[in-house]
DNA sequence: TAATTTTATTGATTCAGGTCAATGGATTTT
DNA sequence: AAAATCCATTGACCTGAATCAATAAAATTA
């Protein structure tokens, strides 16, 4: 066992979901279970090749991207506590589109595909694990695509300054602009827009 | 037993999804249905109300929508075979923003959320099948994301015609249009612009 | 601290698609 | 079949964001 402190937090989250879990299903969990930490720029999932992990963020933070025209999109950030993986390329087998870098130094827990499988053969639960987190991962790209269509650039910017200020923190302003869907220029007028009329800011929300 | 024959394909899809499933299983399942044929027109969800059904079409079309400073925005459409669902809103109990609309004479058959989370509970295998259909929900809202972030409209549209042509068929272009994020008379310059060029149409794939 | 690289800002220009408006077909209703 | 409604097309104009380009500021590295 490598660093048994690593599993705690993903112990206490397959114990949420799973309550039914007994001590030998997380022992048989715990041995698909590999621990790893990745340095600052490290690539978790190249582009071309299927995704074979399902990764949970102990600490650090990771960014999903794919290519257009050469440009670099981002589609997420994923912190510690939350997992990551190409998910459309481990289900489907198929060559991932995305790609995940590590943006700041990072300790992941890798669940490996097969090994998934072989817990939905043998722990019946798992399948429910398997379920919620599918669930969720479809709640929260829902959720996403309706922000997309629904709020201006302006408005979701405010509403990451609100909600998820730890994002503005943590990763460079171009970032943000890619992961919005605009140029770093476009966000930065949208900025000094912002900064004009500093009462408005004060009334969001 | 109202119509047993519009049980029979939902069946074929229940039992390939659990080879395990046992003839008492399915017959729990059953009873959990119900069978509704619903006119042109009518609105299968409303806004602002909990989704608390999972309909699976036999036969007909419907579109689901949501409304965006009073402007109707399609986001999918289901023909015979598929479901249909607001699924976050099912998964989550908060109410819908999005309506699903019939868009010609339609059978649905639909299983309620409670009914469904007994299935969760009784059988065990209904873990499986609800996995696989928010996974399949997870990966068909992926690619319809990764579609609409790399493609022209005008790839978008040829695509359709390649790939799902019943579409253009069946319902009138203004909510192709919709469909593909853009107004009516946008959609109406791109195939002018498409079809002042015929050898190109011939090379697409 | 200076040098270098990375990141953010601002200006000028261009362009795709939106909006508004008018017209002409299609389809449905009476 | 005539009237009315719905739908698609086309033109003129406008706007928001992309692109290209030039600095400026901030963060790294030497």
């Amino acid at each position: 066992m490598e660093t048994p402190l690593a599993y705690r937090q993903l112990k206490s989250y397959y114990k949420a979901l799973m309550p039914t879990l007994t001590e030998a299903e997380w022992q048989l969990c715990e041995g698909q279970l590999r621990v790893r930490t990745l340095k600052k720029g490290t690539m978790l999932q190249q582009q071309g090749t299927v995704c074979n992990y399902v990764s949970f963020v102990n600490y650090g933070l990771v960014r999903t991207y794919y290519l257009s025209d050469g440009k670099e999109k981002i589609t997420e950030f994923f912190k510690e506590g939350e997992y990551t993986c190409d998910y459309r390329s481990f289900l489907t087998r198929e060559p991932s589109i995305s790609l995940i870098q590590v943006l700041e130094d990072t300790e992941v827990v890798e669940t490996p595909y097969d090994g998934l499988q072989m817990l939905y053969r043998e722990i019946p639960a798992a399948n429910i694990l398997g379920r919620l987190i599918a669930e969720k991962l479809f709640i929260d790209v829902c959720t996403r695509s309706e922000v997309q269509a629904n709020d201006s650039i302006e408005q979701q910017y405010q509403s990451l300054i609100n909600n998820r200020s730890w994002l503005i923190q943590r990763v460079p302003q171009y970032m943000i602009a890619s992961y919005l869907g605009v140029t770093p220029e476009a966000l930065s007028r949208i900025k000094a827009r912002v900064n004009k009329r500093p009462l408005q800011s004060a009334l969001v929300y």
